[in-house]
DNA sequence: TTGTAGGCGTTATCAT
DNA sequence: ATGATAACGCCTACAA
């Protein structure tokens, strides 16, 4: 069973190995007839090629490549989509690249460029606090979608496309304020994160302020390091000890949704109804958020028309049609059947 | 900003590029001192080596590729960790590649074992309806990991890890039946599909037959065409239509915790309740159908412990400790507050 | 329109 | 322990 070649074909055709490329890439200058018949033998045999030699001796390649990290985060689901559509539409070709949590995108990346002759990137998800320098060791263009982080890299180096974290979640945590709330709890990430969890963080801690509130220690609370991060039983967990605890507030804020129905989970296993007892607030706009019971009020973030900007900036950029674009998008709050005014 | 590559590491370094790719692979015959330097010149210059030349020219890789369909499908995120857990457990590297919907899963394991020279495939998802002559084309061993299909390949060509949809299928309804409820409705894929959902709706009717109960036609329902399939969308349209007919039921089965999830919805925005006016099991086991208000019943598959079994075999044919295995996991049902005796 | 030959960046084989 | 050199499979001038 060895592994078969374009020589073997060449030679089970009769022809030269550059006859059989023509045939394979859609050559131009080749006759009608033995590409017919080199096609043929090609497919009688499975011949594949190998894709390693091929892109060994490739020059360029217009494919593009999304590096995803956290592939299992639900948000990504209709972007991937989205994603594929638009640069297949450019006649572009699409590959959908998983990094682990511990791998540094950057050498995925660069890595995956040498070894495809990418055109473009996308990164997904992943907190992305790299250094200037590291990114500009990525030499073709690249877009970071919907990632949000504290220390911005330089405007030229690259593009983005996300929401404003922290004047969506103002906008979430002063809707909790105007509906009365006044004892908000809010679940975020670790106090070490620099990324959204800090960003809506802070626009949490603005919005009261603005609204004349002391924020109350007690009542910031913190995913689990142990406990997968931004997952239901995270918010489950948090939220079970904060009960427990016997703090006194009417709303709750998570800063995803998935951490909301973990939430509101737990304060059903407590005995307790939302939104009589407790209203829940989510981020993101998941499907589940709608479908769940209640609906959870959220910030919808619009996921599909971001993943459109984002080829459509990266394919600005690749064709030199534009520098680096930084686009900014409004997330649309949701109001479901989680929160009631008091 | 040309590509730097090993010889001009060789040249700055002052040696011959076998020392250079001798430092980069550990290769055990090289001095360490000159190791050292070579590691310093190729991190201040950034080197990064081309995986296309690697894989042209090596034979061996120990690396295995998670080929999967659907990864959207949040059923297979618990098992995904596993894979790479037990994969680098074994000292092996990891790939997670994704299928397109319309992707051949076969061409594109035949590409990749060509490009990577991988040593084993683990296929994930999709229907899966190849021939034999199809299959034998692949020439490392492989495991079909939770892929339910009525026309299952020879037993040597590749193993398999699954539960009995059949029998699962027939749990929950005979579950149902012996819960009171006789006009019990499912939610199924269409009629052409041979794999899962026939699998789980032939379980249905045998276990209806079996309590003594004639299906009624008007109660089996499909899943649309038009809209993504086991999506809670679908399910939602699905149960609503169901209900706008006046058809009289008491139960309904969705073959997927999604669907499950969509008709609970459209029970509540039709005004009746769950489980007080009708009963809802689901099919999998997902976080989610636990954290779902009510929690859903539903049959809990064990994806960690499929997927370790999964690599467990796939290592076992590799180092030739045995030929091809199939096994079969058995489900959970899990009674959540989604049914109710009648 | 077709065939020949050289080279893409790396590793394996053979010398040294 | 190290270096030169021949592959790996393919594409692409260039020659015919």
């Amino acid at each position: 069973m060895e592994a078969i070649t374009i020589k073997d074909i060449a030679k089970l055709c009769g022809v030269g190995v550059s006859t059989v490329s023509r045939a394979i890439n859609n050559h131009p200058d080749i006759n009608e007839e033995t590409k017919a018949m080199i096609m043929k033998v090609i497919r009688e045999n499975n011949y594949i090629p190998n894709n390693s030699a091929r892109n060994l001796k490739r020059t360029d390649s217009d494919v593009i490549a999304v590096l995803i990290k956290g592939i299992t985060n639900p948000f990504f689901n209709g972007m991937i989509k989205t994603f594929e559509r638009e640069i297949k539409r450019n006649k572009y070709s699409f590959i959908l690249q998983t990094v682990h949590d511990k791998q540094n995108e950057i050498e995925v990346a660069i890595e995956l460029i040498k070894e495809k002759k990418l055109k473009g990137i996308v990164f997904l998800g992943g907190n992305f606090s790299h250094s200037n320098e590291e990114l500009s060791q990525i030499s073709v263009p690249f877009v970071l979608s919907t990632i949000g982080t504290t220390q911005k890299p330089d405007k030229d180096i690259c593009s983005s496309v996300s929401v404003d974290d922290f004047k969506e979640s103002y906008k979430m945590t002063d809707y909790l304020c105007k509906l009365g709330h006044r004892k908000i709890a809010i679940i975020t990430a670790p106090m070490y994160d620099e990324s959204i969890g800090k960003l809506r963080l802070n626009g949490y801690l603005k919005a009261l302020s603005d609204n004349g509130i002391l924020p109350d220690k007690n009542l910031i609370r913190f995913m689990k390091d142990e406990i997968e991060s931004y997952s239901i039983q995270n918010g489950y967990a948090v939220t079970k000890e904060l009960l427990k605890s016997g703090e006194d507030f009417t709303a709750i804020f998570a800063i995803c949704d998935a951490l909301a129905i973990g939430s509101c989970k737990a304060i059903f296993d407590f005995g307790k109804s939302v939104p009589w007892d407790y209203s829940v607030a989510g981020f993101d706009g998941l499907d589940i958020a709608h479908y769940y019971n209640p609906s959870i009020t959220t910030i919808k973030q619009p996921v599909e028309d971001m993943a459109e900007e984002t080829i459509k900036i990266l394919f600005d950029v690749i064709l030199k049609k534009a520098s680096a674009q930084h686009k900014i998008f409004h997330g649309k709050l949701v109001a479901g059947q989680s929160t009631r005014p008091i």
